[in-house]
DNA sequence: ATCCTGACCCAAG
DNA sequence: GCTTGGGCCAGGA
């Protein structure tokens, strides 16, 4: 399960995957993500594949650790509230991983 | 090949 | 709580 000579395409298509898992109204990490989809050192090449999708995935349920949200200016206010509005909740400037985690079961990834 | 950047992560302080 | 440094990795200049 270790595929680090893959093309950089199958692993990104792991990763989006992955992210379009993630049910309305819960939050995974990056790192998370990453290791869900086989890859546990790449939560920074989640961030790349974020940005070429846009919104055709739901980029808003992925967080940082502990449930910071890592954007800035702008887009920072877009994903809480995109959150806010999945019904789900914050303590302080994070979100309330405690409940909304998503837990993947990794059997649901294997080719 | 090198340098820089990024929606990262985590252990320290 | 927050900031820092070091460790990660791919992609683009």
């Amino acid at each position: 399960m270790l595929l680090r000579a893959r093309p950089s395409e199958e692993r990104d298509a792991a990763i989006r995957r992955v992210v379009r898992r993630i049910p309305r109204g819960k939050v995974a990490t990056y790192g998370q993500v990453a290791a869900a989809a086989g890859y546990p050192l790449y939560h920074r090449q989640v961030v790349q594949v974020l940005r070429k999708a846009g919104d055709a995935l739901p980029w808003q349920r992925v967080v940082g650790a502990g449930g910071a949200i890592r954007l800035k200016r702008e887009m920072a206010l877009e994903q809480r509230l995109r959150l806010e509005a999945e019904g789900v909740r914050f303590r302080g400037s994070r979100v309330d991983l405690a409940g909304q985690q998503h837990a993947f079961r990794m059997w649901e990834f294997e080719d």
